[in-house]
DNA sequence: GTTCGCTATTTGTCTGACTAAATAGCCAAA
DNA sequence: TTTGGCTATTTAGTCAGACAAATAGCGAAC
């Protein structure tokens, strides 16, 4: 079925990015889906009906019940008939879904929620540096290793840099050999981004990231489970702490 | 805007789960959502058009747009004008929701997949009940009490008990306070519920559960971190053990 | 007070038409 | 022959308006 496979994979998918927001139904699930994360509708509320809303937004009906649909498979909204469409409760929402995440990355997110995502960081990617230790292949190790480089000539100001950065952690999850721990990434590199963020926020000379890219990635490389195990806690513990300070009003 | 908030939720939420595949769209979400995951179309495969596509279904072409909306939410297609819908690459799928992971299940899913989602719990749960150690409370301490007085007296064999025990897993990870780890909860439960599956499938007196998850118990009741990380180790690791046994041909 | 059935409201589904985007392939120019 | 742009075609995207199905909540009957 398929007829080409050419090396287009990189545009392909910058274009879908865009692509998921310039259709109609898109993007009115962002807006939505941006105004529920960040508190505006809160859990429980009713939307408007179907017919207002879409009357409201200057759109048909059925471009405003897709983006529903959207909303609804990401588990934000339910829809019944009689009743309306109501926000559902936080704990249904899929807050691990890439497009999730970037809606709560839109508003700046709460600290509570930055916490959680790295808690979640401190404790997934030890474990999945040291897997990745046992599994990589050669073509993985060779991309990890492309990536500090660019990280490191480019650095964390510039965009270039930071997509490095991303690309390394992907790569160790990918690594692992793991399907379902590699779905994590996403969320992953949401922390990561954020780190970067935050680390800028606050002073002008951040502390040197890649000594300890390169502990991780040597241990990697040396298919030593535990030291790339300790090496990434050092590496997240290190990032955690920035943040942290960088949150923290005492400072 | 809420009226009421009476106990009814537990009714709502059966309720919901039956009517995300008994509307038409749902169906057949969750129809493509199966033959996709299964494998019965293959990455980089390209759907009949939504003409030909709802006609054969015998259903409104705005119908089947709603069902694509949902899918496409969830990562297993795109769609682009001209091109057509083409099943995306596996590490875009979303395969920690909740519909997914039910989808995969709907078939049995392959030992890869489930070795990859033991191994996840392996990773979360021995960090999660240290977290919960640590900041459970009293209200959360008695659900994890029930849930396993519950599971002691029904017994794995029943539904009721099988509910029971992915209750207490549900809760020591509510318990750690981290909303976007408590999202895992549901792909937890489903290795729960597959290692009760294959267990039972294996022998018939299986190995008693219940020794272990008391000591899990016991551990976050006593606020002893490290203790309730190595215990939920042990469990996990048996679970893992009796499921691997269960799919071993050398037995 | 309780039960049962009705009704108004909302989502769900359908039809058919038109719009816009993406691409393949042709055609003309170099 | 190659290149570059144009155009025809195919597909999803959007729209409008109608009717169907479900159900929450009310009101009547008991």
């Amino acid at each position: 079925m398929r007829k080409k496979k050419d090396k287009a994979g990189d545009g392909d998918f910058a274009r879908d990015s865009l692509a998921a927001t310039s259709r109609i139904h898109g993007s009115i699930a962002r807006n939505l889906g941006v105004a529920i994360v960040s508190g505006q509708y809160q859990p429980g509320d009713i939307l408007n009906n179907e017919i207002d809303s879409s009357e409201q937004l200057q759109v048909s009906r059925s471009a405003y019940r897709e983006a529903i649909r959207i909303l609804a498979a990401k588990g934000l909204v339910e829809s019944r008939p009689k009743t309306g469409t109501r926000v559902t409760e936080r704990n249904r929402w899929s807050l691990l879904d890439p497009e999730v995440l970037a809606w709560f990355f839109e508003s700046e997110p709460s600290e509570e929620f930055l916490k959680g995502l790295y808690e979640l960081r401190m404790i997934v990617e030890p474990a999945a540096a040291a897997l990745a230790a046992e599994r990589r292949d050669d073509g993985q190790l060779e991309r990890m290793r492309k990536a500090l480089i660019q990280m490191e000539s480019q650095t964390l100001a510039t965009e270039a840099g930071q997509a490095a950065d991303r690309d390394f952690h992907d790569t160790v999850l990918e690594a692992t050999a793991n399907a379902p721990l590699f779905t994590l990434s996403s969320s992953i590199g949401a922390a990561v981004r954020w780190t970067t963020i935050f680390k800028q926020r606050k002073r002008e000379l951040p502390r040197d990231p890649m000594p300890d890219h390169w502990k991780v990635f040597d241990a990697i490389a040396a298919g030593r489970p535990d030291q790339a195990r300790q090496a990434m806690e050092r590496l997240v513990g290190l990032a955690l702490e920035d943040t942290r300070a960088a949150i923290d009003p005492r400072d």
